[in-house]
DNA sequence: TTTTGTAATTGACGATCATCAAAATCTTGG
DNA sequence: CCAAGATTTTGATGATCGTCAATTACAAAA
């Protein structure tokens, strides 16, 4: 069962061990929770759950990127959330027992753990410590929202991608020598999606992010110079 | 005391009432409640509380309008919210124990109801159902943000200015024959922080607006074309 | 009423983006 | 390896927005 010093458990860098919102329950939750749990491996482009289905569960991403987006009803799409490991998503539709509104796909190979449903809420139902904890979790989404709403307002288009790559390649980046580099897991129409804009749009930002010589961008091969400081750049 | 049927209660349109967070509580904390709780009425233009304070309370919006607004570091802003009556505001300060992160000013006179720190958490110790239903606001909000986000993704700034004003008419406008009309609680400045523009935009949109025969707009008295069908306006 | 400061509008111009179309590149199955 | 489909890039053009500057409208105080 979930322990924080057991290295071995199937999903080491899931909620169970990083900042869980599990832990600490009753100890009479701790076998319900051991039953209810499972691990899931998903290749890239499979999906985890679709937009309208019925909530299944908690689930955390223990490895891997999971891209949240919601179709709208002209057939465009949004791409609302990229949930990075330790992260926890299908809490909305947990908490209001209503079906996702998003569709959860992974990006790269990644593993996701679930706690599933009726075991969640009966954990839940007896800890309200827990509760507590999926609250914060609520308020940290908040936050992330009001982060892009304000960089939507405030920065460009360019800065904005500029930050996404950035905050990629701390995830996914490879070091060689002076340089990091990545395999780019967003296609282009998945960073228009993401910062509302055209695909089209997106390659001629490239273009412009490239003169600035810090990214090198060639299909989805991505280079980046790798800079000690990490001061904001200046003029976007 | 707070009693649904009591229909004198000095705060008529606030959580107590209407979609409360919270009743039912145990009959223990109805004292603590009563004794907790208070009003205060607001100017236009005074404000509840300020960006970094600490927070004193969950508070509910009675009557009129609250702008919560963020500061950033270069010393622009954003118009994170309009609090209408009947919404909760404060609650993130609240949950997570910290500063608020934003400025809550009357848009117009306005009264607020508020649940002072101390006897809140008493009563969220004591009764998990009203901490659910903190849960649920959190996910109203973070619901009202993706809508925030979406529209900021895929339609224009002229329709989401247009949105505005007809959201703002549906509470602030009163009719005179065919029209509705109203004073914009709202300057350009703070429209265009609400949506991510600059004032001298805001101007123009207002011109482009007019130009299609709903809305008239001057200075801050506005009228619309009270249409019985609220088919969405095209091309925008 | 006049003054005075703030808010709002208008104009001009350059930058950025959407759109449509076409070309180039990558990917995948035969 | 090649062909077919999908993805990405590039080009051209019109619409929209930011910026700076000047003007007009409004509102509070003298």
């Amino acid at each position: 069962m979930p322990d924080q010093s057991n290295s071995s458990h199937p999903c080491g860098n899931c909620a169970f061990y990083r900042d869980s919102i599990w832990q600490p329950v009753s100890s009479s939750c701790v076998s319900v929770l051991s039953r209810g749990f499972s691990r899931r491996d998903l290749i890239a482009g499979q999906s985890l759950y679709y937009q309208d289905d019925d909530n299944r569960g908690v689930f955390c991403v223990s490895k891997g990127l999971i891209a949240l987006r919601t179709q709208h009803h002209d057939g465009t799409s949004t791409l609302m959330r990229l949930a990075y490991p330790g992260e926890i998503i299908g809490f909305r539709s947990f908490l209001e027992s209503r079906p996702h509104r998003t569709e959860a796909r992974a990006l790269v190979g990644s593993r996701v753990c679930t706690v599933a449903q009726r075991d969640a809420r009966h954990v839940v139902q007896g800890n309200p410590s827990v509760l507590t904890r999926l609250a914060s979790r609520c308020i940290k989404e908040i936050d992330r929202n009001h982060e892009r709403i304000i960089a939507a307002a405030t920065t460009s288009n360019k800065q904005r991608l500029s930050d996404i790559l950035l905050r990629l390649m701390e995830t996914h980046g490879e070091r060689t020598g002076q340089f990091l580099h990545m395999q780019l897991p967003l296609s282009r129409s998945d960073l228009a999606d993401l910062i509302g804009v055209q695909t089209e749009t997106v390659s001629r930002l490239f273009t412009r992010i490239q003169a600035d010589g810090i990214f090198r961008v060639s299909g989805r091969e991505v280079q980046m110079l790798s800079v000690p400081s990490n001061k904001k750049s200046a003029n976007m």
